[in-house]
RNA sequence: GGCCCCGUCGUCUAGUGGUUAGGACACCGCCCUUUCAAGGCGGUAACACGGGUUCGAGUCCCGUCGGGGUCACCA
């Protein structure tokens, strides 16, 4: 057998992280057994403007390599990947059903509905329409249409029995058949709902596993009946645990950010992605600069396989210690049978690690191809940036080592070099410069700077330990100090790397110009 | 509330009857130090509870408690 996996968004403008997740886990098993990964678009009730909201979806997918074989923008064989187009197929369902007599119009108005709904609660039974009007025959659905009443059609649910689920998860799942509802299956004007959808979809796709979230696992039992009155073998099943907010057993959801805010690793994951976000002129206001969306992580800068070796460690593990792998790696090692049943909460902080774990250990030109964009972005490098200031970028990262993150980060650590004029911190300049002899220090400094030989890390150092030695100072009165001259800020990459990148005349100039900021200057 | 799912360090997890209950992140401490979500070393920390079964239970069974999901003419 083929296996055939699919993603099934809803075009809702935004790729939510637990989403990832789960299309994630779908890609790497359709790999792993050599079958397809297919993308159908659910948008069976949205508004028009499909394309807007699919995009960010799909450019997220991209972005993270979690490709597909067949669907938006690839086409495929079982065309249209589009529910909306569709339509026809469900509606030869809905017929099927009909006939068979799985399913029946009914009549009823929402206020009866609601009224059946209200009695049963008040009598502390569970609600089950009671079915009082359907029309099992065209006579009656006649009648009930000349009183002006509008039909939907529903599912006309076994009222015993029980129906067993093997989940590849979960083991042996039972649901009793006379807990289920009637579900409506197609409105009055035609339309026709997700759960028929779905089921027709996946196997005119012939989707051989469903692998989706734990929240569907309750929609298991009308889904199979549906196929199973279509005459439709049952795909295999494979309940994922839910990805839960940080700290907490309750569903991630984009729309808690103000509540996770209030947990200080996320915020942390946020107020850093911010500062990166004024720098390159984003909005923080936009409604996918969040840490649930995947949005946010491609445009602060993490690595796409950081967030996708971090999700596969979301409620899967391949053994007592191997965490990081390579995509070949993970597509080899993924099982089904490992995952997790209990609910994972998502870990900003973890995923931090993991990110720069991968992001030490990317080659220099790598994090360059990573990093210029950025810059240009801030306005810091010309279009196209000049060759002479790309190197001097490389040459920060190398000096900024590990204490690049993400690619965001060389914000911070080159904007100084590739600025004339830096803006001098204010509290920076008042932390460091004030103290005073700070500016003799400085002066004694500069003369230094103008004469070293090689004009190398090295020989700064050198110069700089001589120039406090001979003063009777401190190393740090004069580090910080040199610091906040040349950059403006106090924190960068080494000292003497810095002096080295920025060059004698420039480093010349910078000491000089910090001066008269100096308490004592 | 009904139904369903889940329950090992704060978090992600390993563990398939016999382990000093392992790893990772976080946290704490120490060291290094010229800034830092830099680096090095070390440490604290868990089987929800109660009954069984068994020579032996984190592992099997039952119950309790706790958490979560779902109960739409949303997907």
């Amino acid at each position: 057998m083929t296996v055939r996996t699919r993603f099934a968004p809803s075009p809702t403008g935004y790729l939510h992280i637990g989403g990832v997740r789960t299309a994630l886990f779908n890609w790497l098993f359709a790999r792993q057994h050599g079958g397809q990964f297919i993308l159908r678009i659910d948008d069976t009730d949205v508004a028009r403007n499909i394309d807007e909201a699919l995009e960010p979806i799909l450019d997220g997918l991209r972005w993270l390599g979690i490709d597909w074989d067949e669907g938006p923008g690839v086409g495929g064989p079982y065309a249209p990947y589009y529910q909306s187009q569709r339509s026809d197929r469900y509606a030869a369902a809905v017929e099927q059903l009909l006939a068979s007599g799985h399913a029946y119009r009914d009549y009823a108005t929402p206020a009866e509905l609601d009224e059946e709904r209200a009695a049963a609660q008040a009598a502390g039974k569970p609600f089950l329409y009671s079915r009082r009007f359907a029309a099992f025959d065209e006579a009656t659905a006649q009648r009930y249409q000349a009183e002006g009443r509008a039909g939907v059609v529903r599912l006309k649910m076994p009222r015993e029995g029980v129906l067993v689920i093997e989940d590849a998860v979960r083991g042996r799942v039972e649901f009793a058949w006379e807990r289920e509802q009637d579900h409506v299956i197609q409105r009055a004007d035609g339309s026709c709902l997700y759960h028929l959808a779905t089921v027709v979809d996946d196997h005119d796709l012939a989707i051989s596993h469903v692998i989706r979230a734990e929240e569907h696992l309750s929609n298991t039992p009308r889904q199979a009946f549906i196929g199973q009155s279509l005459g439709y073998p049952l795909p295999a099943f494979a309940h994922l645990p839910l990805v839960a907010e940080p700290g907490s057993r309750t569903k991630l959801s984009k729309r808690k950010l103000e509540k996770y805010l209030k947990n200080q690793d996320f915020k942390q994951v946020m107020d850093h992605g911010l500062k990166i976000a004024e720098r390159i002129g984003l909005s923080p206001e936009a409604d996918t600069f969040n840490p649930v969306i995947v949005d946010f992580y491609r445009e602060v800068g993490y690595l796409p396989w950081a967030i996708d070796n971090y999700l596969a460690l979301l409620g899967w593990s391949y053994d007592d210690k191997t965490e990081y792998f390579t995509r070949e790696e993970l597509i080899r090692c993924f099982s089904l049978e490992r995952i997790n049943s209990s609910p994972a909460s998502f870990d900003p902080k973890k995923l931090w690690a993991v990110q720069d774990t991968m992001m030490v250990a990317l080659p220099v030109d790598e994090k360059l191809q990573l990093m210029l964009p950025f810059l240009a972005k801030a306005g810091l490098l010309s279009d196209p940036p000049s060759p002479e200031a790309v190197a001097t970028v490389r040459e920060v990262i190398v000096a900024a080592g590990d204490r690049l993150k993400v690619a965001g980060d060389i914000l911070v650590y080159a904007d100084f070099f590739l600025m004339d004029e830096p803006p001098m911190d204010e509290a920076a300049v008042a932390k460091r410069l004030a103290k005073p002899g700070t500016a003799a220090l400085l002066k004694a400094y500069a003369a230094a700077v103008a004469t070293v030989d090689p004009f190398e890390p090295e020989p700064l150092e050198a110069a700089l330990k001589q120039v406090v030695g001979d003063a009777g100072a401190k190393v740090g009165d004069l580090v910080h100090a040199v610091r906040v001259a040349v950059s403006g800020k106090t924190v960068g990459p080494g000292l003497y790397e810095s002096l080295a990148i920025l060059g004698r005349e420039k480093s010349l100039a910078r000491l000089t110009r910090a001066l008269p900021l100096c308490g004592d200057g």
